[in-house]
DNA sequence: AGGCGTTATATTTGTTTGGAAATAGCGTTT
DNA sequence: AAACGCTATTTCCAAACAAATATAACGCCT
């Protein structure tokens, strides 16, 4: 019987959420995929909630975070734009410093193992 | 306009949900009122959902965590164990280091402030 | 022109969630 | 026995959310 810690961070901007761990996985599968759909797909996710989340990270940032295209070749497709790429790169630093700090602090935090005798 | 990052955190036993935020103010309440009823009312809660909250409380804990008694002189009401005010300390504690860490966390990553020029 | 694969959006349907209200049970007090 | 104030639980309804389906638009390709 163990206590578990868990957390979630996401960063805001002008009071709406713009990027939390689903999106950035997205934003990861999109560059992986070269298109929205691919990416749902591989995620088990359907089009439209890919899409909703996406419309509502591209309407929450200041500038373009995925730039899509439709028709020609194969029929269009979803890049990730520079600003885009560097918003994972801080994302996944600070959750993943986050997720360390927490592992510490329950080592140094006796009475969340509360005797269960 | 500026980013601002948001966590948060919670406390799982056996892949339930132990603890969250909304949990810790509510049980909070409880020891200031004394009862379920009030401390719904003084967060402006719905009594059901109050006690939604705390039967899944003392479901997924092993120990008791709020004991309610029914009748009697008032009525009745609920009160907090000693172990539902070290979960309360430990929690609160761990809460507050994660944001006083997360708040650190920022100014050491210029990249979040990706220019807008 | 028509097919293809994609983005974009609307419509429908179903599921989950949450609030409001009603009812019952309880134990002390009067 | 009745009143009181609380806990406990059910029922009903509405709202929020999610999944599935359908449709349109687009631009390259054959």
């Amino acid at each position: 019987m163990t206590y578990k810690i868990k957390s979630r961070v996401w960063i805001e901007i002008d009071d709406k959420v713009l990027l939390g761990e689903g999106r950035v996985r997205l934003l990861n599968a999109i560059e992986e995929q070269g298109s929205l759909s691919k990416a749902a797909k591989v995620l088990g996710m359907s089009y439209k909630k890919a899409w909703t989340l996406i419309d509502a990270v591209n309407k929450s940032a200041h500038e373009p975070v995925v730039i899509s295209s439709i028709g020609g070749r194969d029929g269009g497709g979803a890049k990730l734009t520079p600003y885009g790429r560097s918003l994972i790169v801080a994302f996944e630093k600070i959750n993943k410093n986050c997720w360390n700090y927490l592992n510490e602090q329950v080592k140094s935090l006796p009475m969340i193992k509360y005797p269960t005798e």
